[in-house]
DNA sequence: GAGTTAGTTGACGTTTACGTAAACGTTAGC
DNA sequence: GCTAACGTTTACGTAAACGTCAACTAACTC
């Protein structure tokens, strides 16, 4: 592990285009220094880029992410963004509770449906396996 | 409950708005009938608008509601009908099920951002549910 | 018959998260 | 000394899912 690195290895490294990376920085979600005009990525910034692309996969938009990452950042010591940043997450849990339940009653409709359409092929004597 | 809906009698008991609707049948989500210009909506319809918005809290594409509701409205009187019901089914089943367990990894890394709150909040004395 | 209410069809605007050139700079290899 | 690889900025394009006028129409109410 090098203590530096290129725009293209993080992309490389995180399966995401440097165009991305570029964007996240225009959004003030990473700011990584130069050397020259050429973007520098330290081992922390690497993390930050992590902490990025995990809340995406959590569902939180870039603007979400930044007001956690600001909430890090900020001060980490103050009572006050601890409770913010945990209600974020139990709005979002709920949420995200909310879709499983919804998944599971598709997802029974769907066997509900699967099972009918075999009793329809069996009805006509047809093999299900076709 | 009467057996006829007007477009915002529609909107308001979904909460979403009359353009909102229009445009699902824009893209041929719904089909109400017409008496002049003016849309009535029949009680299959509005089940079906219940269908289309229960696919959006999934987090579905209007383009993937459609194909399935499409599913339920194929002609289930012919075996090759039937079959490619229920092989888009399947496929279907399984796509769900990988929403499935994407969401509860998403859940349980939530969970763990979680307890690491309430972890420092504990520290700094604090009751959690301040 | 003027106004209000509820509906209609365009058609352009908006947001998010980038994609996609265009036009250029800087080192490395040959 | 040229090109290839990799980087840069600027800027316009894109897709989804509507929002937001604008400009009607049709039906009631007074």
């Amino acid at each position: 592990m090098p203590d530096t690195f290129t725009i293209t290895q993080l992309a490389e490294e995180f399966s995401i285009t440097p165009r991305a990376i570029r964007f996240y920085e225009d959004q003030h979600l990473i700011k990584p220094a130069r050397e020259g005009m050429n973007r520098v990525y330290s081992y922390r910034d690497r993390a930050r880029l992590k902490l990025i692309l995990r809340g995406k996969r959590l569902g939180f938009s870039l603007a979400e992410i930044k007001e956690f990452l600001d909430l890090y950042e900020a001060d980490r010591t103050q009572v006050e963004q601890l409770r913010q940043l945990r209600s974020a997450v139990t709005e979002r849990m709920e949420q995200l509770q909310g879709q499983l339940s919804d998944l599971m009653v598709t997802l029974d409709e769907l066997r509900d449906i699967e099972a009918q359409v075999l009793a329809a092929l069996a009805v006509k004597g047809v093999d299900a396996a076709g």
